[in-house]
DNA sequence: TCAATAATTAGATGATTGTCTAATTGATTA
DNA sequence: TAATCAATTAGACAATCATCTAATTATTGA
């Protein structure tokens, strides 16, 4: 969940995942929509994909990133348990000290 | 969106909100629940306030902290139109460049 | 085989973040 | 009114983060 939430945690990264919705794109492609070096684009796609948010398969000499949904489940699941009360699901790590 | 998240990436103050999930509290009853000072548990209330997240009243000395669930609507929404395909809603700020 | 292209890695830098202690504000009560 | 208690604000500090340029790796095509 933290890398989740960290990837999230910035607004280039999330342009990113929207671009992705509506097909792959390679990391070139990525990068020539945004004002911002190269390099910068791909470590973002880094995180992104380090929180499992895209799958990257390299094409040759290009490298095609993916849009992986499968992690949202998670952060879904939790945000529902916020409309119905006391289904809190756990939220790792470390909440010992909190649950008694 | 941004403070959203911004808010949302940190393990104590997800905590934080799934304490109040089962009733308000003052800042010293959060507080004690941590093994954190009470200046830093303060910082992340703010923090979880300026997103909306909660919603702060003072009663006497204390002040009282309870859940405001409405602003993850926004997130549900953005979260389950990736289910959903192409019915992205816009993420602010500055898209200007992306959507050309 | 060599030059060009795609992408990442390395390393540096300024900004932001999470935490702490000390000081402050405001309310209660002896 | 003075002491105490709840909570925040102020200020400092180390760690993390987003970004950049330069260098590197790997693939392609002439």
């Amino acid at each position: 969940m933290n890398l989740l939430f960290k990837a999230l945690n910035d607004p280039t990264r999330r342009q990113i995942l929207d671009l992705l919705r509506a097909g792959d794109l390679n990391a070139g492609e990525i990068a020539e929509q945004f004002a911002m070096s190269k390099p910068s684009i791909s470590h973002h796609l880094d995180l992104l994909r380090q929180a499992g948010l895209v799958e990257s398969t390299k094409q040759g000499q290009f490298i095609n990133y993916s849009l992986n949904t499968t992690v949202l489940d998670e952060l879904l699941g939790w945000l529902l348990s916020f409309q119905k009360p006391d289904t809190a699901p756990v939220d790792s790590p470390s909440n010992h000290l909190i649950n008694h």
